[in-house]
RNA sequence: GGCGGCAUAGCCAAGUGGUAAGGCAGCGGCCUGCAAAGCCGUUAUUCUCCGGUUCGAAUCCGGAUGCCGCCUCCA
């Protein structure tokens, strides 16, 4: 079996090699910690999640890491709005980070380097940049000369001369090219800086990206992801500096992930609709987000409206269902599931270009197909127990219906006393073994009307809010 | 102006040359005291439109229309 992947650069889907054979090191673009995390920030970091889970369950040493820039512009300015110190307004929102995307099941990364940890080797790499020629000093400033760069442009497919440069924000003076860009910025009084041989200042935008990879994965590495948005001129950057400076390729395949719009709606400032994960959370169970947010493929734009989060519940709890059936029933085969019709289909899936809209689809055929077998009652055990194993397995991979199926649904009932539902749900028992179908009916109208739903299984009894 | 993407059933969404996955909703049935859950059947002779290539196209090519993104330190 091969895995194919879709690069941007050359964009088409490419044969996924890696540089070393059964290892892959990958970089993922993280936040700049200036506020909470929106649910686009969510979709990158779990798109990339599944992706690292999937490739470690496949075989590969994976290498991955996912930085948190928390020296920039945005943060200096949102701290100078509220008059905190920036370090500890940027240390604030990667604690939030952590609060959210633990609360998502994202896996932590192998390394998770902040740019204030790494200003020497920026510091030595713009150097090496000034020394060979690719950018030049001006009153504190050092710029990256974009024209020294022959294959600028090759990740977004731009020309330099295509590009109205200035057409939008006006263009500084002391820049020899429009496009060249800030390694290193003098610091104004107040701002966080550090010595350098250009005098006192911090790191440019996209130099931290070339210098954290670089010392953390070597000069070359096989995929850096990120957000569509990033391709230029971040990652266009990011190559412009990374190979100037080694002189060897960055990055063999590069991954992008396609945004996530609000009620049709793209999230923006000017629309004030950003939607935050905490908010989200408030609202939906963490596992339903994922649902949600991989149910689409990762490449495509996805909407997030009330009706998708709700569809993405339904579907979550259609898994957790047919896994409370199972519970104390037919244990799961783990040991078996490579020889799982469903699972081979899952990872084929996924090596397409991590394909997990299909995945999933997948993953409800094995759940359809055990519902059968269970329905059947004579029906073979050791099926059972393989597509058991399958179904968890190919969770575990999405990080979807990882957890207890009885806690699951009882984590849904946030207003209903458990003990109350139980009691009434014994009284109900009672009166249908009495076989006084009247009050029995009358307990279960009692319990729709707290939103609590029921089943009635051969085993007893279970309940679960409704949808 | 430059670059790129997308248009598949009521809705969401896979499918990149071989005869339309999956989920939600709907309808009919089985099961059930009645339900719920589950299962079965049904729901696109058709993939925005028009041409072309091919034995064969949702899938490739050309054109049209519509929507969207990037070129603004927005994931």
């Amino acid at each position: 079996m091969t895995l194919r992947v879709y690069n941007t650069l050359g964009g088409e889907k490419q044969l996924f090699e890696p540089i070393e054979a059964g290892k892959v090191r990958m970089y993922v673009c993280g936040p700049t910690v200036y506020d909470y995390c929106h649910i686009g920030h969510a979709r990158s970091v779990v798109v990339f999640d599944v992706i690292a889970r999937y490739l470690r369950r496949r075989g590969f040493e994976v290498t991955y890491v996912r930085n948190f820039t928390d020296v920039d512009d945005k943060i200096i300015r949102r701290a100078n709005e509220t008059g905190q110190d920036p370090g500890v307004l940027a240390a604030r929102f990667i604690e939030a980070f952590y609060t959210d995307m633990d609360a998502l099941l994202v896996e932590r990364a192998d390394h998770e380097p902040k740019v204030t940890e790494f200003i020497q080797p920026i510091i030595d790499l713009v150097q090496r940049l000034v020394q060979r020629g690719n950018a030049y000093t001006v009153d504190g400033d050092v710029y990256f000369d974009v024209t020294t760069f022959e294959s600028y442009g090759k990740l977004s497919g731009r020309r330099l001369e295509d590009m109205e440069a200035g057409a939008r924000i006006e263009v500084d003076q002391r820049k020899r090219h429009p496009h060249d860009f800030a390694l290193w910025k003098a610091a104004k009084p107040g701002e966080p800086a550090w010595d350098s041989p250009w005098g006192r200042g911090r790191p440019g935008w996209h130099i931290e990206c070339s210098a954290m990879s670089s010392t953390l994965l070597g000069d070359t590495f096989d995929i850096h992801g990120g957000g569509k948005d990033l391709i230029f001129p971040h990652h266009e950057n990011e190559i412009a500096q990374s190979e100037a400076a080694s002189g060897r390729p960055y990055v063999k395949y590069w991954l992008h992930n396609g945004f996530v719009n609000i009620n049709h709606e793209k999230m923006s400032k000017s629309l004030n609709n950003f939607l935050m994960i905490r908010d989200v959370l408030q609202r939906h169970y963490p596992e339903a987000v994922r649902m949600f947010l991989l149910s689409s493929h990762y490449r495509s734009p996805i909407d997030f409206t009330p009706e998708a989060m709700a569809e993405a519940s339904a579907k979550l709890t259609r898994v957790y269902t047919l896994l409370r059936r199972l519970t104390g029933r037919t244990p799961a085969a783990a040991d078996k599931v490579d020889g799982s019709p469903f699972w081979h289909r899952f990872t084929a899936e996924m090596d397409d270009d991590f394909n997990t809209a299909a995945g999933i689809g997948t993953l409800f055929e094995a759940v359809r197909a055990t519902n059968q077998l269970l329905d059947a009652g004579n029906a073979d055990q050791g099926e059972i127990a393989l597509n058991h194993g399958a179904i968890l397995r190919m969770g575990q991979v999405l990080g979807i219906a990882t957890g207890d199926a009885e806690a699951y649904f009882k984590s849904q009932a946030r207003d209903i006393d458990p003990a109350r539902v139980e009691d009434l749900i014994a009284r109900r028992t009672a009166a249908r073994k009495a076989r006084d179908w009247a009050e029995a009916d009358r307990l279960r109208d009692e319990l729709t009307a707290m939103g609590v739903a029921i089943e009635d299984r051969p085993e007893g009894t279970v309940w679960r809010m409704a949808d």
